[in-house]
DNA sequence: TAGATTGTTAATCGATTAACAATC
DNA sequence: TAGATTGTTAATCGATTAACAATC
């Protein structure tokens, strides 16, 4: 029934996980919006207005625990369950994804990657053939697909993922994913980063030449 | 002195000039905001707003020359002049996007990485100690150093790469640098990006649940 | 109790959308 | 010319910030 958060809000949600995270290993067990506002490089109001999307967990003229905190947004972000990842595409980057800590460290689990040949397996994960991808998922319940093929053929990838069950893609291809309202897709946009990048290297270099004439 | 161009125009950028370029493989040479819009799913208000704030590439009752646009847009970017970049760490990550063809593509040309030792080169580009660092800026002049360490020394392999006259940071590191204002940094969140897309998931699987209930 | 700090309501700001005159 | 479509101004919407009563 609680009204929809926005985008803008859950953005903003793994960083303050992150920074809750530092300051518990640092031992600090109280907070303030005002803290975590100067931490963030946000204002305390709208920390205030952000927890308030989830309930309030604070307690007034004491601040927020940390621990508690911690403990809300894991579930909110869903930290608290285990999740299975599959990976489609087994170069550069794929292959660097199967090693990638940010997996295990929060509970996903890299059960294979999928090339279209089968090939030695990388970082301990077996390479498999995408041929054989639809009897894989028939026999293991795997919660994401991560897509890290050409941009060419992302497209057909997803469309096959989604038909043989699997509702979360997180897809690294430089493509706009279409594919039902019930998949979740989130995306890394490399090139397009760089190209922000890009613009902002030569929007600064301008306004320096700009100064000095 | 045209006012600033808006975060929110910028992330659109790339967008733009990923579907122009569509358009022109497909021999297109004319294209509406219309048709822009419904490509890139916003309004046609918008395009026209946003195009706006580069001055008006259009002719009214015609639309947009494609390549003129391509043009434009190219210069914005930056894509119209080659950088050059050093990645920083060659980990997993620093590796791979040593063999990202997104570089070369768009006029990026990769010179070398760095790590603790050097190394044998992987994707035809050198791998030099660190402590070299100095000396190889120096010698050659870069545009972009990509941050692909562990979190941990992120922040200082920034400050030295800034202390060593570069202006510019590509960060794959989950943490949040502070420099120099003249400093341009973006940022790649793989761990924020996947915090998300738990989120999403778990918002998507709990619907259905209350659907059904 | 007095001070601190939340949760929430209201005000502000900025971005998106709608509307339409200008004009090709 | 008539139709299409831009560029721009005004209206709307949503997100951020400010303010303050509630309360620990």
């Amino acid at each position: 029934m609680q009204r929809e958060v926005s985008q803008a809000v859950i953005k903003r949600l793994p960083r303050y996980y992150r920074y809750l995270e530092h300051l518990r290993n640092n031992g600090i067990s109280k907070v303030s919006s005002g803290r975590l506002a100067e931490m963030l490089d946000i204002t305390a109001s709208q920390v205030r207005q952000d927890f308030a999307n989830f309930g309030g967990f604070g307690q007034q003229g004491y601040g927020y625990d940390v621990e508690k905190l911690l403990k809300e947004f894991s579930s909110i972000i869903g930290l608290d369950s285990e999740h299975s990842v599959i990976i489609i595409g087994a170069g550069n980057m794929g292959r660097a994804l199967s090693g990638y800590r940010g997996f295990a460290n929060d509970g996903f689990s890299v059960k294979a990657l999928f090339d279209l040949k089968d090939g030695e397996p990388v970082n301990g994960i077996p390479i498999y053939a995408i041929d054989t991808l639809e009897s894989f998922l028939a026999d293991n319940q795997i919660d994401i697909a991560v897509i890290a093929t050409q941009g060419k053929i992302a497209h057909e990838v997803a469309c096959l993922v989604v038909e043989l069950g699997v509702k979360s893609i997180w897809n690294f291809a430089p493509v706009d994913l279409e594919v039902a309202s019930d998949v979740v897709v989130e995306n890394i946009s490399m090139s397009e980063s760089l190209y922000v990048l890009s613009y902002k290297t030569k929007q600064a270099r301008e306004q320096i030449i700009d100064i000095k004439e």
